[in-house]
RNA sequence: GCGCUCUUAGCUCAGCUGGAUAGAGCAAUGCCCUUCUAAGGCAUCGGUCACACGUUCGAAUCGUGUAGGGCGUACCA
């Protein structure tokens, strides 16, 4: 609609116009302070060239109005125009908001390491990441998501080490020292008591097989995490292990020579990127002395092979305290002769979680982890998925666990679904049948329906811009504020019964698709019926 | 020290390609159920947009500086 409008603008105006909401509703649906940028070059003043351009637009099918008002230009759309175009929706309910877009991405997201369950922190990006995923597609982008699993490396031999201290000490009931560093939580028992079964009770003592244990149980804890995931409607496409990428590492490095014979060198016996040269702080090592590959390694064989996979854009999703990590990768990606360009990390901020006001630290390897498990049983995936959807993810995020509890009007999903239901309640209670609905016309409102019809047809253009701009959050607050409009038009207007009866219902039907989509956007399933429960028994 | 980032209402946050009186939710206070679910609506209260200077017709928004917070500055992932 806004792109139709935009266009419009530019025909008549020979030129690119900014649209922007107006201050009042009454002002109309869009605004435009063109006159303002033109003022200097015409050598007039904003408003009188504001009422002339006002006056070009005598004719339009589009507006019903064109004015001019403090400098500012205010356009009025159309009751044809916005009629029809909310008859289309409700006819192609499965295109509404939908859009044609060829490019090809590939987003990466999660990535946690497989040696625990995923925590609170986790989940932000594993939610914002699944909501970019949602919006991507609806908008027709083919895009892929992926899950870089760390099956190598020194956590992995920290997690056989840990399910071995975790079993001497409580099920063999040893007396053992276990280091800070250590993992630990209530899956180790579970792991421990599959080892048993799986390998015997010796394996969880004797020190030479602990790769042989960690290498079993990575598998058990990624179903762990593929759980978690799934709880919360997150799927993955893919999963790729950092195991199996390591048989390709000499070819990744004679293709870097090939492109730069400076890109990897040898230094104090070990091999170095030579990062600094394009813009990183210092080079890295790639293999240490003993011949173990860094985690950096891993990551320039992945992205390589991301590469030469062939899309048109790549996405990851990292936590914020990988943001020193960025102009590394970046190298290593310029270094294999790709665009860096092309290659986008969003970070995903640090959730820090209260207590009653207090500081609640949360640290993987401690046990006190906040899991995302429990918090997804606790308020659910819907209230979980709209928290984190809410806000900016690369702000950091503080929020009281204590709130998070609450299901009352302090959540705004109840706010949300509220207003589905409500409407699929009056549908279902009107004496009408959805023929005489929908064959009802979406003009002559009086009051704010005609208001409420615009909101709700903004959907488009929202989903669109959450997702070029990332800003996913703005899919959340639009729904609220369309909800908060059908909340008050509900309490002004008693629907049924009036004679106009049948083209409110579709006007709220609008609402409803609008709601519905945008929910399931997020991830979040519209209900069609809320039952308010009474008493509370905690 | 250096790099990145943040600072907007009592709290959690929007707004930031410069534009009309800086917004929402929560909290607080007061109203509204003989009315399609009150999980709702209405109203009130609440702000030197951290501070200073600069650019501009115009700055929460752009620039510089200051103060304070977070993260990074690994041969950990």
């Amino acid at each position: 609609m806004k792109q139709r409008i935009s266009t419009l603008l530019q025909d008549i105006l020979g030129r690119e116009v900014v649209l922007e909401k107006p201050r009042e509703r009454s002002l109309g649906h869009f605004a435009t302070p063109i006159a303002f940028s033109l003022a200097k070059e015409l050598r007039k003043s904003p408003m009188i060239i504001a009422d002339e351009l006002a006056a070009s637009f005598s004719d339009s099918e589009e507006f019903s109005s064109v004015t001019a008002v403090k400098g500012y230009l205010n356009f009025k759309l159309s009751e044809d125009f916005l009629s029809e175009y909310g008859t289309w929706a409700l006819d192609n309910p499965t295109s509404f908001a939908r859009q044609e877009n060829k490019q090809k991405i590939l987003l990466e997201y999660v990535s946690a390491n497989p040696t625990g369950p995923l925590h609170i922190g986790h989940s932000r990006g594993a939610v914002y990441g699944n909501t970019l995923y949602r919006l991507a597609k609806h908008l027709g982008y083919d895009i892929t998501a992926e899950y870089y699993v760390n099956d190598a490396g020194n956590q992995i031999d920290l997690l056989g080490l840990s399910i071995q201290l975790y079993a001497r000490e409580n099920i063999l009931g040893e007396d053992v020292e276990y280091p800070e560093s250590y993992y630990r939580g209530e899956y180790l028992e579970d792991l421990a008591q599959g080892a048993i079964v799986k390998f015997g009770k010796e394996i969880l003592s004797d020190t030479s097989r602990q790769k042989e244990l960690a290498l079993w149980a990575k598998d058990g804890v990624m179903n762990l995490i593929v759980k978690d995931l799934s709880d919360a409607n997150i799927v993955f496409d893919a999963f790729v292990n950092e195991s199996a990428l390591y048989s390709d590492w000499d070819r990744v490095m004679e293709k870097m020579a090939l492109n730069d014979k400076n890109a990897i060198y040898e230094k104090e016996g070990k091999l170095w990127i030579a990062s600094q040269a394009k813009g990183d702080d210092n080079d890295r090592v790639v293999v240490r002395e003993d011949g173990r590959p860094t985690y950096l390694a891993g990551d320039i064989v992945y992205h390589n092979q991301k590469f030469e996979r062939g899309y048109d854009h790549y996405i990851n999703i990292w936590g914020a305290d990988h943001h020193g990590y960025i102009p590394r990768v970046n190298a290593a990606v310029e270094y294999l002769g790709y665009d860096s360009n092309k290659l986008e990390v969003l970070l995903a901020q640090m959730v820090s979680l209260l207590k009653d006001g207090e500081p609640y630290k949360m640290s993987k390897r401690a046990g006190n982890v906040i899991l995302m498990s429990d918090i997804v049983e606790e308020i659910g995936s819907d209230a979980l998925r709209f928290i984190f959807a809410s806000k900016k993810s690369d702000t950091p995020l503080e929020f009281d666990i204590e709130q998070l509890k609450k299901q009352d009007s302090s959540n705004p999903i109840f706010y949300i679904q509220y207003a589905h239901a409500r409407i699929k309640t009056i549908i279902s209670k009107s004496s009408l049948n959805s023929n005489e609905i929908n064959s009802a016309s979406l003009k002559g409102f009086d009051g704010n329906a005609d208001i409420l019809l615009f909101d709700a047809l903004l959907l488009p253009e929202v989903v669109e811009d959450a997702f070029n701009s990332r800003q996913v959050q703005k899919l959340p607050d639009y729904l609220q504020a369309l909800a908060a409009s059908l909340h008050k038009f509900y309490y002004d207007v008693r629907i049924i019964g009036r004679e106009d009866e049948a083209k409110l219902l579709k006007l709220l039907m609008v609402v409803a698709l609008s709601l519905k989509t945008g929910l399931g956007l997020l991830g979040i399933e519209a209900k069609d019926f809320m039952s308010r429960e009474t008493d509370e028994t905690d």
